[in-house]
DNA sequence: ATAGGGTTAG
């Protein structure tokens, strides 16, 4: 009371100065609400100085809603506790309801249970919507059956509000019959207790019922919302049922039903998982109002789709459009950075993390930042960022390994690997097979392989894990053995088997072994382009150019192309280039190429070889 | 004067 009072005294100099002496309570209202807190407590302050708030119960119900409404729950709470006189139902009922609707469940539940303690006061129709709302916030499944019989006590089981949020309280605890129990003994049924019941079935994963409430529904002639369209399209992006997503957006299109901002989201990222990244943009930019997370699905439709560099530009437009990113934004903003190795880019937005207070406990975001450090090229703050997690998951155990892998610490990654404290999984093996294959730790690879072959992991060796071995086994010289592996390796993997086993004899000048195998590539995998290409490329080593000249005859038969290669690096202060083999087009380009044949002199003179 | 339902991540 005090300190409402040192507000009032401040405030009424400047509520005086700009407002008439006491307008409407709707015109105070109105300015209230555009200034959002602030002007609440401008309200506040002329409230309590007239003396209108001990006057009329009104004044003091408007003024907790309006400070529910500009998200300050505890100034709403303040002002119901600090009311004159004796709050009515209505005042309480307002007070509950700011707590539930901000996220202050287990608040909202005692101030619930001191209204229960009034002796003059009884809940009422608008008290359980909000206190049904908080316990399933709370996921309190004993208290909700407790909150459901009270309803039949006060005669309130028929009201719609109580029942579309016991329906929801009870399909999120997948207590099904007791939902449709009461779904069903309704008198009537309107469009938010449908929802619910299409919401709550596909948010529990239970997507069959789903549909069938959603088909009901449109056979009972009630016209879906934004919310039915949301949680309908979530059903078909869960189970990648692209064709029907497409049909409710045609549906919707066609009955001209309001898409609101989460529907359009919805949409967005139903396009982007099925790779359809044009559609995605044109939800995308007709969209009149876009919240962080549209940002977020339309990143990530980017992201999909392996667009990097749209992805940071979109990024780009979100920062300059005032839409604060939140941890989603940066575990999809993150693997672009680290794509095209923008070390400057990632400690920036790693920066810009911190500052924002992103950043706190989100295992995902940890991953994806030591991912980032990792991937361009900065291993030891990745290691650094591991040690200081509270608590690392098995993905951080795996990228952290992968890390030291493509670094060739082998030793850095087996010492990681024997700490584990989690179970690895394949993942973690082919992190640490191609960690000792990189670091030329024969020996220590083959050990696990050979545990693993034992079930000493409870995994069976996959393709990768044989790729890992022919690739290991090449560069130590053993070519024989390599052999072996790569026989063993079946489809897919069997052709990348066959053409680490075929790199590794051109590397030890054994040409006529990989000539031996060339064709087996092509034949395993005929659509791969990097078979063929190496199939050519060990008849050119062999000298064998009738052999070569007919592998590339078929290539261009069959219209074999070689996939150009990529590469991108960053200036800094000048942001980031991207280069393709042969390349001319860069402004600097003759610069450049002296730089590189530069660099590869100075390879070749310090004793470098290929 | 006060009330119920929704979307995004390795």
């Amino acid at each position: 009371m005090k300190q409402l009072s040192a507000l009032a005294r401040q405030s009424s100099d400047l509520a005086a100065s700009s407002l008439p002496i006491l307008p409407s309570l709707s015109k105070l209202q109105q300015l209230a609400a555009g200034r959002r807190l602030a002007g609440s407590r401008e309200l506040h302050a002329l409230l309590l100085t007239s003396g209108l708030l001990s006057s009329s119960p009104a004044a003091l119900t408007s003024l907790i809603s309006l400070y529910s409404n500009s998200s300050s729950p505890v100034d709403a709470l303040a002002a119901f506790s600090s009311s004159p006189n004796p709050p009515n139902l209505v005042a309480w009922n307002a007070a509950i309801s700011a707590l539930s609707s901000n996220s202050l469940s287990a608040d909202a539940l005692r101030l619930f249970r001191r209204l229960r303690t009034n002796p003059a006061l009884s809940p009422d129709r608008f008290t359980f919507p909000c206190i049904i709302k908080a316990l399933t916030d709370l996921g309190d499944i004993i208290e909700i059956r407790k909150i459901h019989a009270l309803l039949f006590k006060f005669g309130l089981d028929s009201e719609i509000f109580a029942a579309s949020a016991v329906v929801n309280a009870y399909l999120k605890m997948e207590f099904v019959d007791c939902a449709e129990k009461v779904f069903h003994d309704l008198p009537e049924r309107d469009v938010v207790i449908w929802n619910s019941m299409v919401n709550g079935f596909a948010q529990t994963g239970r997507f069959t019922e789903a549909k069938e409430y959603f088909a009901e529904m449109l056979r009972e002639g009630i016209v879906p919302t934004g919310f039915t369209i949301t949680g309908v399209l979530s059903v078909f992006t869960s189970t990648a049922d692209f064709r029907a997503g497409r049909r409710i957006h045609a549906f919707v299109v066609k009955t001209g039903c309001d898409l609101y901002v989460s529907a359009s989201n919805s949409l967005i990222d139903l396009y982007g998982k099925c790779h359809g990244l044009e559609e995605a943009e044109l939800v995308f930019e007709s969209m009149l109002e876009r919240d962080v997370f549209s940002w977020n699905s339309m990143i990530s439709a980017s992201q999909y789709s392996g667009d990097h560099v749209k992805a940071l530009q979109l990024f780009g437009r979100m920062l300059l459009a005032g839409v604060q990113p939140d941890a989603i934004t940066a575990t999809a903003i993150l693997p672009a950075i680290s794509q095209i190795a923008a070390l400057a880019s990632g400690q920036e937005t790693h920066a810009y993390l911190l500052r924002h207070g992103i950043t706190n406990g989100d295992v995902f975001l940890d991953n994806a930042l030591i991912d980032m450090y990792a991937k361009c090229g900065s291993i030891d703050d990745a290691r650094v960022l591991f040690d200081q997690m509270p608590q690392q998951d098995l993905a951080s155990w795996n990228i952290m390994i992968d890390a030291y892998a493509s670094h060739g610490r082998g030793q850095d990654a087996l010492e990681l690997f024997n700490s584990m404290t989690a179970a690895p999984n394949e993942v973690t093996i082919v992190g640490v097979l191609s960690a000792c294959s990189h670091g030329g730790m024969v020996e220590a690879g083959r050990e696990i392989f050979r545990r693993m072959e034992a079930g000493e992991y409870g995994i069976s060796p996959a393709a990768e894990h044989y790729l890992c071995m022919v690739d290991m086994m090449g560069r130590a010289g053993m070519l024989e053995a390599a052999k072996e592996i790569a026989a063993k390796a079946e489809g897919a993997a069997g052709a990348k088997g066959w053409r680490a086993y075929v790199t590794a004899c051109k590397e030890k000048g054994e040409v006529d072994r990989a000539v031996e195998v060339a064709e087996r590539v092509v034949e395993m995998e005929p659509e791969w382009s990097g078979g063929w290409v190496m199939a050519a490329n060990a008849y050119g080593w062999a000298g064998k150019y009738e052999e070569l000249a007919a592998v590339r005859g078929q290539m261009r038969r069959k219209g074999v192309r070689k996939v150009v290669g990529c590469s991108w690096v960053e200036v800094a202060g000048d942001g980031v280039h991207a280069f393709v083999t042969g390349d001319k087009g860069h402004p600097r380009a003759e610069a450049i190429y002296a730089a590189v044949h530069g660099i590869a002199g100075w390879v070749r003179d310090g004793g470098c070889v290929e």
